[in-house]
RNA sequence: GCACCCGUAGCUCAGCUGGAUAGAGCGCUGCCCUCCGAAGGCAGAGGUCGCGCGUUCGAAUCGCGCCGGGUGCACCA
């Protein structure tokens, strides 16, 4: 793919610089909100190493471009800023260059690389809530979005389903149900096809048990005994985990294909079970395991840390494998049978020392290198209190609900427009169910992964302003110019961007590539939204002001707005989508 | 106590490797549909960028110290 025009006039600065005996990494520029859309501030940062005034410099850079076809205009402002504004014919150029391209200027990242990338991570217990929303989100999004810039994604739900919470639900349901036959430990097969409970029991007993645990340790202890019999492969207990599983990813399997969220593999902790005595023998052998409180441990602690990390826990004392290192197992399974470059993992920040201890050891032990490991790590969904997110009924808002009540808004809003009269009641579910998705993913998405955000139910399902709908908005009315085209016989053509609204538009496209860079460098998807965000702004502007098939258009002005809608329309849809956000036709 | 993250307009948030009068959205005040979809566009009011030192020609951005909020600190996941 050819040039942007930001790298094109970047070329010519350096080698205004360059021609100054300057090192040409001053021509940097960067996209100016004033009054050009382009400056260059290298003369100021060079005004030390030449020892000259910084506006001599910039009157020497901008002496070089005077004859420069790409430069329009190059002003000296200020103490030195150049302000740069590109030619008519670099725009038209290069919006030619766009038109052509597949991909409206988005390239493949130069190094392509085997990525795993862990996500959603809900356990079976637990139905889906608001807090799953970000790691299921945002996970989908990277995964679309590192598939786009050519790395080969495997995406991995990887199921809480191993642990004490297996040995809670285990007791739990045998306290209710003691003549089934997975507690006879008699019966060692031919246990019954169905599974005992379903998914409303799993989420009933989990926070049963665990209420029951907190504050009676016999109670904890019949749970832990029950966890570790299950580890050391009761057949009874096997079998409960198998319907556990099983139901719990039917359910799961509904939530996610509601959120549009796909995953290449459904493995969980349980998977990887049966690779932990190999792994713990050769972490033995190799050394780096010892025996501390009856623990088997991996130190992980650092000369360098400033703080004391503990160490990481293989096994408790209770002859439990844990948490770590089940997620030690999953790196080993996944090394050996997929192979990845990196592997990340979208996991809220709560977890980061976890992560830490995990990769240290993984490192130490010469399982995966330390650096190919990525916690992306986001902020938790907090009320209106700046306290993690609940109802007012003090529980968690059901992922579930907070999609219906979406739907239902947008559904409101399509009867109060007076819109889509015409349309059938399938197209119009479908519509609403779209809008509401959109607005719930942008709104999540748009904030900076790693910071806490304010959940508030009535912004999440707004349509007004920078939102989802916003941005479904502007693609459906290109969508409808289109069509009104055709039927009017108008065809695109080349775009000559004249007004400052088509110029606008254009840059707006041409940063396209470099959102995108920067978004799989940061693994942050709130950059992507931002330039989808500006670039509908940049549309909205142009319907605005530049008429397009109205009567008094010249015939060659109509056919290059009209390529220019068109090709807004293609990015646009290209970038909703690695948001994992559907435009519908019409809305 | 120690470590990590955060503190920007009334509210919710952007601000890229330091650069000019700090930007959006919501809300507020005005405009704009005989004209391609007003879920839109335009204009306006609104900010000691938590506080203080320091580095620098230049700091919301970098460093240090406070204050305030969140999170985590060995046998839960």
């Amino acid at each position: 793919m050819s040039q942007s025009v930001l790298q094109i006039l970047t070329a010519h600065l350096g080698a205004a610089f360059a021609e100054l005996d300057l090192p040409k990494d001053y021509g940097r520029v960067s996209v100016s909100d004033k009054t050009s859309p382009f400056q260059c501030n290298g003369a100021l940062a060079a005004a030390k190493l030449a020892k000259k005034a910084p506006r001599d410099i910039a009157a020497q850079v901008v002496e070089q471009l005077e004859s420069n076809k790409d430069i329009i205009s190059a002003d000296i402002a200020g103490p030195g800023f150049i302000n740069l504004v590109p030619s008519e014919e670099l725009l038209t150029k290069r919006a030619g260059e766009l038109l052509a391209d597949e991909r409206v200027g988005a390239c493949v990242a130069e190094i392509t690389e085997k990525i795993v990338i862990d996500f959603g991570g809900p356990n079976v217990a637990k139905p889906m809530h608001v807090g799953h929303l970000r790691s299921s989100v945002i996970g989908d999004c990277l995964q679309r979005l590192l598939r786009f810039r050519g790395h080969d994604v495997i995406s991995d739900i990887h199921l809480g389903d191993w642990g004490l919470q297996m040995g809670h639900l285990i007791t739990e349901l045998e306290d209710e149900q003691p003549d089934l036959p997975y507690f006879d430990g008699d019966v060692t097969d031919s246990y019954p096809e169905k599974s005992p409970v379903s998914i409303d029991d799993l989420a009933r007993l989990y926070p049963q048990a665990s209420g029951k645990a907190k504050d009676d340790p016999d109670r904890m202890a019949r749970s832990r005994k029950a966890t570790s019999e299950l580890q050391a492969g009761r057949e009874g207990y096997k079998a409960l985990l198998e319907h556990f599983i099983q139901v719990s990813i039917a359910a799961l399997k509904k939530d996610f294909s509601a959120l549009g969220v796909h995953f290449d593999l459904w493995k969980g902790e349980a998977a990887v079970d049966p690779l932990i005595p190999d792994m713990i023998e050769q972490f033995k052998k190799d050394g780096h395991t010892e025996l501390s409180d009856g623990a088997l441990i991996i130190r992980v602690a650092e000369d360098s840390d400033k703080k004391d990390l503990p160490p990481l826990i293989l096994i408790s004392g209770a002859g439990a494998a844990l948490y770590a290192t089940t997620d030690l197992a999953t790196i080993k399974d996944r090394r050996e049978n997929l192979n990845p470059d990196t592997i990340l993992y979208v996991v809220d920040f709560g977890q980061s020392s976890h992560f830490e201890q995990v990769y240290r050891a993984a490192d130490k032990t010469g399982l995966f290198p330390r650096e190919k490991l990525e916690h992306i790590k986001f902020g938790t969904v907090n009320g209106k209190d700046g306290k993690r997110f609940r109802t007012r009924a003090g529980g968690v808002m059901r992922l579930s609900d907070l999609l219906s009540q979406a739907r239902d808004a947008a559904t409101k809003r399509l009867d109060e427009a007076g819109l889509a009269q015409d349309m059938g009641a399938e197209e119009r579910t479908e519509i609403a169910r779209k809008v509401g998705l959109a607005a719930i993913k942008f709104s999540d998405l748009q904030n900076v992964r790693t910071t806490n955000y304010i959940f508030d139910l009535e912004r999440f399902t707004a349509f007004e302003g920078k939102t989802g709908p916003y941005l479904l908005y502007a693609a459906v009315r290109i969508k409808s110019l289109l069509r009104k085209a055709q039927a009017a016989g108008v065809n695109p053509g080349a775009i000559t961007p004249t007004h400052k609204a088509e110029q606008r538009l254009v840059l707006a496209l041409d940063s396209f590539n470099r959102a995108l860079a920067t978004a799989e460098a940061k693994r942050m998807p709130h950059i992507l939204c931002e330039h989808v965000y500006t670039l509908a702004q940049a549309f909205s502007k142009f319907y605005a002001d530049c008429p397009v098939l109205q009567d008094g258009v010249p015939d060659e002005t109509k056919s290059s707005r009209l390529a220019l809608a068109a090709l807004t329309l293609k990015q646009l849809e290209i970038g909703l989508e690695l948001l994992g956000i559907e435009t519908p036709e019409r809305m």
